[in-house]
DNA sequence: GCCAACGTTGGC
DNA sequence: GCCAACGTTGGC
């Protein structure tokens, strides 16, 4: 029997990397998190298949604009190595990796965005973190209900069961 | 181990 | 651009 699906939310700013490029690339992987709680998330918990609601940051408006999915499990974030990025953490190294990061992969793209407005206003996501004042991880678990909630929101066409594995 | 100072996030 | 809410750092 396979294990049930988790669901998460994952924020970027879409200046940086938005859905769209997440669709025009396929895959990436969500390097560059520097958070021990976001990052334990993606090291112990996010299993392939899981689903991911997509969110933008800092944009007009912020809120869920697709949908992703976990593509890969935890591996280390190389980008601590390299010196001269800007995610260069000296104490990361590839014998003793301090940061992970996980893979995701292009699901789909709402027809309109479910605006932050509209998930602290829905009765259906009552106590969902991304609502809730002064909750500004990058990378939150979700309910499996809020997440269905969000994806009816979004009129998506994608079914819940596209989340199995 | 406490906590002040500082840096970052992210909505507004 | 402002600033509240955190998270991290470092002196003690």
């Amino acid at each position: 029997m396979a294990s049930k699906p988790s669901f998460w939310l994952m924020k970027s700013e879409p200046d940086a990397f938005s859905i769209d490029d997440l669709e025009r690339v396929g895959r990436e992987p969500w390097d560059g998190v520097r958070n021990y709680r976001a990052r334990n998330f993606m090291r112990d918990e996010m299993k392939v298949g899981d689903g991911v609601l997509f969110y933008h940051s800092n944009a007009k408006p912020p809120g869920v604009i697709g949908l992703a999915r976990v593509s890969r499990e935890s591996f280390p974030d190389h980008t601590a190595l390299d010196p001269d990025g800007k995610y260069h953490d000296p104490k990361h190294s590839e014998e003793e990796p301090r940061w992970f990061m996980v893979e995701v992969e292009f699901v789909e793209k709402f027809q309109s965005i479910v605006s932050l407005d509209q998930l602290k206003s829905d009765e259906g996501l009552d106590g969902m973190l991304v609502a809730m004042k002064g909750q500004r991880l990058s990378i939150q678990p979700v309910e499996r209900s809020h997440f269905t909630r969000v994806i009816k929101l979004g009129k998506g066409a994608t079914k819940i069961g596209t989340f199995k594995r």
